[in-house]
DNA sequence: ATGGTTGTTCCACAA
């Protein structure tokens, strides 16, 4: 029986996307929603619109870009806000909170196209801080929650076409390289454990209106867990549904329920 | 193979 339930929702726009996360939030009543790509500044963030739809929140923005956020029915508190391993770093892209003895790990991993930019190699050195800051959890044997979005097609099965994705930062064999050497760590892809080799995805481009009806998308926002988590694991699944909705984020919510 | 769309902002850039 699951006592609570996380989801994890890139919105594109907190603000653009209000009247969407307000009805699904209404009707769904999640306990904890982690959010990426709120694209306000802190001072901006519609806080009191959270509050109206029941929730608290914490949150780490800047202009126009990036942007995460934990939304929670009970208080919530900052843990983390800075991923470390590089202090120049000064996109908004990790916020971590605490639910009993469990951190939730919240992150906008860097999408980095094009790839003979530097924007590439930002996403790279990302991901090695990430690891290097998981590596420390495990061994330390603390327990945690990893959500967001990843911006990363774990395997062929995650992507419609894989063969044209191949040069593209989400499915090049760099970034793949490095996101398994974290998953070796040993994490869990909790909508594959729960699921099987079920074909399903989390994103849908805007730019062909068909990619959504014609389920031909990309499976990058995911649940990583470690061991002592996968335990409490009761369900997983992807709420493609808002996708047909007015007004749509290009990504939808993945949803974990566990047994704390 | 190309271009298609959305969001924020100042108009091009990111996705």
């Amino acid at each position: 029986m699951a006592n609570i339930r996380i989801a994890s929702w890139n919105v594109n726009s907190i603000r653009a996307r209000y009247d969407v996360l307000s009805k699904w939030l209404k009707k769904k009543q999640y306990e904890i929603i982690f959010v990426q790509e709120t694209k306000v500044q802190d001072h901006e963030f519609p806080i009191e619109d959270i509050k109206n739809i029941g929730y608290e929140a914490i949150f780490l923005g800047q202009k126009s870009y990036n942007g995460v956020a934990i939304l929670s029915k009970e208080k919530i508190n900052i843990v983390n806000k800075n991923l470390p391993g590089d202090k120049s770093d000064v996109q908004a892209r990790f916020i971590t909170s605490k639910i009993k003895d469990v951190e939730l790990i919240c992150i906008y991993l860097p999408n980095g196209n094009p790839i003979d930019t530097d924007k590439f190699p930002y996403k790279l050195k990302w991901m090695d801080r990430l690891t290097d800051y998981i590596k420390k959890n495990l061994n330390e044997n603390k327990k945690f929650i990893l959500a967001g979005d990843f911006n990363v097609i774990p395997k062929e099965i995650d992507v419609h076409n894989p063969e044209s994705w191949t040069n593209d930062a989400l499915f090049h064999e760099d970034t793949l390289k490095k996101f398994w050497s974290m998953m070796n760590l040993g994490l869990t892809d909790a909508y594959r454990a729960i699921n099987g080799d079920k074909v399903e995805y989390t994103f849908f481009d805007y730019k062909r209106k068909t990619n959504f009806e014609n389920n031909k998308g990309l499976r990058i926002d995911h649940f990583l867990l470690p061991p002592s988590m996968v335990d409490k694991l009761d369900r997983c699944y992807i709420d493609s549904k808002l996708r047909g909705w007015e007004k749509p984020s290009d990504h939808v919510p993945i949803v974990c329920e566990f047994n704390l």
